[in-house]
DNA sequence: TTTCGGGTGTTACCTCTGTAACACCTTTTT
DNA sequence: AAAAAGGTGTTACAGAGGTAACACCCGAAA
């Protein structure tokens, strides 16, 4: 994204105030859900995740942005735009803060930036629509296949090593962890898999 | 959205192939998870709505659309445009397919109606963070009592109008329609609600 | 080295909710 | 008016998964 941005204006615009740059420390949160947001925000380094968090404490991690990747933007246009959830920084990360009519008007002299703001909001719309294909509704087994089968593909190998912990997997899936671990020694009584805390392995590839 | 679009040019493009109109009939599928998207789809006339359906059949409806609105908004330019859930016309609908490519060379010439898109596909991804929000992996209670705030607020009364089936409420919720009704049927045993086929009465406000 | 924090694995218990089957009612079609 | 189609309410049953409690392991800090 950033790329995208005329090196010039972005100087200029720093001074002016229209863009910022702020940091977060490690774990601290950079929105509550339902605070407004009022700009799009660029990640210029670090890790942030955006996360539902209910009554009881419970998490069901949405999503998880890096480096160059944008935050709000699928929300600063709206006509209604508050975060629907609470947006954390995971790691130490600074973040630079775009004004929303700055960027409406640097999109309409620019088309490439355009195009690049389009594809991105389109493909954070996508991770919610997954969210809701994959794990919504679903039993811990399904959501354990559905997670099996995609990192299988993405990692080429039966053999598939996990490179979150089973408590983060277990928060992905929005399920307890002791629920994950219980269903992962099913499946491992059956034949299907077999692991240990760092990978999973597939015995059977059509589970 | 299609106010934003000018008249002249929605003609010639109509003329060159580059804009169309097609009819789907009442409950048919416009489309099937997983088929690409090639175009940003207005609707003219009729309801439609997006689902996921299982390999069981269960359904969850996650959102719907009417007159003006938009579908694959939130899609079209992704680098992975594929429909994540199944697109169903619910009434008898026309839409208007729009090319991606003139869609874009529009947006340059036209801030308004660029405009007009960000807000539309920022309110879609909104609906899709609500699902979330709302609905997923909560209890039927949670769920139950979610929909009744919200639905209070909207209709600014403690008596709410179901203007939809419970069948459907179900599907929104993606529940049994059997589980709803026992839920229900607990929630007013215990003396907080009080309904009929057509409505719900919040008895105690904090319920 | 010891200590401590945090991830991991396991299990008894109990609640929630999907399933299936049925009766009843309303709306639409014939 | 009769029949068909579809929504509503209820309940016994069984399985999935949250809760809580415990033991174990590893890596970082002291």
């Amino acid at each position: 994204m950033l790329k995208s941005l005329p090196r010039e204006s972005t100087k200029n615009y720093l001074q002016t105030g229209k863009f910022s740059i702020v940091s977060y420390g490690k774990n601290s949160i950079i929105h509550f859900a339902d605070e407004r947001c009022h700009d799009l925000e660029i990640i210029l380094s670090g890790k942030v995740i955006v996360e539902r968090i209910d009554e009881a404490g419970n998490l069901l991690t949405v999503a998880e942005f890096y480096e160059d990747d944008i935050v709000g933007g699928n929300l600063i246009f709206s006509q209604n735009p508050y975060y629907p959830m609470t947006v954390t920084a995971r790691l130490p990360t600074t973040i630079l803060k775009v004004d929303k009519e700055t960027l409406f008007k640097l999109f309409c002299q620019n088309p490439p930036l355009l195009r690049t703001y389009l594809e991105i909001v389109a493909d954070h719309a996508l991770i919610l629509g997954d969210k809701i294909k994959h794990y919504v509704n679903k039993t811990i087994r399904e959501s354990i296949i559905s997670f099996l089968k995609y990192e299988s593909k993405k990692q080429n190998s039966r053999h598939i090593e996990l490179n979150i912990t089973k408590k983060a997997l277990a928060e992905k899936m929005g399920v307890q962890r002791t629920s994950l671990s219980r269903e992962l020694a099913k499946m491992r009584n059956e034949g299907l898999i077999s692991y240990d805390a760092r990978s999973i392995k597939i015995l059977k590839p059509d589970l």
